[in-house]
DNA sequence: GAAAAAAGTTAACGCTGATTACATATAACC
DNA sequence: GGTTATATGTAATCAGCGTTAACTTTTTTC
């Protein structure tokens, strides 16, 4: 069994606020984003529909969480990457590009939910410093490759690299770009793409 | 009143099929995405629900009609600006991948839907086409910058430029970027970035 | 141990996409 | 020109969705 599902004679959870996430993210990687519901959720932990409300809001609330979730372990691993480059002396731009793209391509549907303003509440502070932090990371990936003067907004540069980025794991995830190959080849593609982009961003405009 | 309604005393509307298509666009444009409803397509026609299943077998088909049309539109204003561009004397590229961010600024519903696989029926024949050609005028807006060694697939400065303007686009319409700023400070966002973007297109790698 | 709070249940409401059986208007045919 | 066939509409209904309200059970608190 996947994850802690209610005690048979137990009338409580336990820890249904978790467990909702976790059945979130099992629907959305087996079925798809699409495939999420808070029956579907409720029924897969043994609870009732109506359960759910006592520990969020509405559905929006708990997606939020799990998209807040999501954007966290994504950062996690864009910055063990970027470390792990600059400790071995090789771009670390270039490592934390192409672990959004991976991270991307592997977990497809919380890459789509992070970015469904339609299902997520934007202003919740949570998902809103996750996601600050993903898009100041992929700046500070190249921070020593250009000089940032506008430290508030992104430089053209930096609107660049995440643009590309962003737009390569989109047309990999919900395009046409790379469909049918295997994952590694997808990972060479956008290596091959990040390679093309680096005359752009060592020049100063 | 926005576009044909179905006659008063008129049992058959007319043109319910397409009727469909405009109440589609009017109810993305108006309310987004997620307020195109069958039934509201429906009332907002006079006509009763399911009246639109003698036209189109689902929702999807209906929505992968509405999404082929919408791409078939993004593409001629692209060819038109690239043309311009070109009896112009200026860049076809940067015309070209401006256009791209342009519309989906303008119609932000329309080119939301066009990527949303859960949504339409990615293989419908006209929607793959009107796809096709989208992605075949990014490349060859710069057909004279770059040279395309192969023509199958795109090559890494394709996929990047691709990859730039559709990352931009998302980040615009579903992200963080430039939110607050007014229209014309986008495009001026997107035109830095083209900017910026330039040195990576004309040298070969 | 009683009272309060937390965490569950059941039943309902209005919405959705979709199906079925039926009605009517238009077109085709002889 | 009337008959028939087909296209195009309606009404009723279903299951699934998010959500709410009223109620019950467990846990916590004093």
């Amino acid at each position: 069994m996947p994850f802690r599902r209610k005690n048979q004679n137990a009338y409580h959870h336990g820890d249904l606020a978790s467990g909702l996430l976790q059945a979130v993210e099992e629907l959305a990687t087996k079925f798809g984003l699409e495939a999420v519901s808070l029956r579907a959720c409720a029924k897969l932990l043994g609870v009732s529909p109506a359960a759910a409300f006592k520990h969020y809001a509405d559905k929006r609330a708990l997606l939020t969480a799990f998209a807040a979730k999501a954007l966290g372990q994504m950062a996690e691993t864009m910055e063990e990457r970027g470390a792990k480059a600059q400790s071995d002396g090789s771009d670390p731009f270039f490592a934390v590009g192409l672990a959004y793209v991976e991270f991307a391509l592997q977990k497809a549907a919380m890459f789509q939910l992070m970015w469904r303003r339609d299902l997520i509440n934007e202003t919740d502070a949570a998902f809103l410093s996750a996601r600050d932090r993903l898009s100041a990371l992929l700046a500070s990936g190249f921070a020593e490759t250009i000089e940032d003067e506008d430290p508030e907004g992104l430089s053209a540069q930096e609107l660049l690299a995440w643009s590309s980025v962003h737009g390569l794991a989109n047309l990999m995830v919900e395009g046409p770009v790379g469909r049918g190959l295997k994952f590694e080849d997808k990972i060479d593609l956008a290596s091959d793409m990040l390679c093309a982009l680096t005359p752009a961003l060592g020049a100063q405009a």
